[in-house]
DNA sequence: ATAAACCTTAGAGCATACTCTAGGGCAAGC
DNA sequence: GCTTGCCCTAGAGTATGCTCTAAGGTTTAT
């Protein structure tokens, strides 16, 4: 006995609105949803693990071009590992340059907030420079 | 004797098309460019750190809307260091969330490559369902 | 004097990812 | 039988962030 999920319940879980579910499945994101006799969609427990790593990934910044990709995969079965393997090694490499840009730019933010904390001191107002010939204070 | 740089050149330096720089001063995330004779840009040295910095910025998915904000408030001098300082600690904070996003699904890509490698070595081929009444193998 | 290499603007067009609207069906309760 | 609460589709509309086009100006070299 299978437990089958209606639109509302899977919205619920998911946090997409029904809306986007259904775009999701326009765009074959998600495939191969049961429907019962009135037409209405009956979501699994498996589809719903899937929406649930398509949003994680998607929030990674893999265009939605790639997360059908896979999902084409996947539907095709264990003959597509060794690509879908490959899709998420390249997909780590990915995530792994955001973190560094993200690290790099905590970096640089946190430089500018002590050159801010200096300037509230009192100190480096000799910073202050002439820009574009309007008396506009530095930022850098 | 300040240097100036041409469009060409700051496209070159930054790696943004001209386009593109255009189009950021439309949208006044920078401002106050200086203009020769011809109405040609000349960009200024804090224009080039300010760009390249905006750029970081960017790609760490700040809108170009908040991007614009505080570029106004840099251009309005140091009584709006305050709220520069708030930006930049809001920022920070959603950095430090999309950091631990993707160290998340980092290791959630990890487990799947790891079940892709049982796979492959023949255990967990029980692992294989039926899906939706087709005998489509389960990504999981 | 004319071509090449720069630059300018306004505005149109495009890709991505939703988000909403219109028009309609079915099933249960009053 | 009719309202309420679900659901359905196709297609239009929106937001963001570019990206390109058209039409034209200036400077420098040939």
């Amino acid at each position: 006995m299978e437990k089958y999920y209606s639109m509302k319940e899977v919205a619920q879980i998911t946090g997409l609105s029904e809306h986007t579910l259904r775009f999701y499945e326009k765009q074959q994101l998600i495939l191969n949803i049961k429907r019962d006799s009135n037409n209405y969609r009956l979501y699994s427990d498996f589809d719903i693990q899937w929406i649930q790593f398509l949003t994680k990934v998607k929030s990674t910044n893999m265009p939605l071009k790639d997360i059908q990709k896979y999902a084409e995969l996947m539907a095709k079965g264990n003959s597509t590992l060794a690509e879908r393997e490959e899709m998420l090694l390249k997909h780590k490499q990915r995530i792994a340059e955001q973190i560094s840009t993200l690290s790099d730019i905590l970096i640089q933010i946190d430089n500018k907030l002590l050159r801010y904390q200096r300037i509230r001191e009192g100190i480096g107002q000799k910073d202050l420079e002439i820009y574009n010939s309007l008396t506009i204070p530095q930022d850098s």
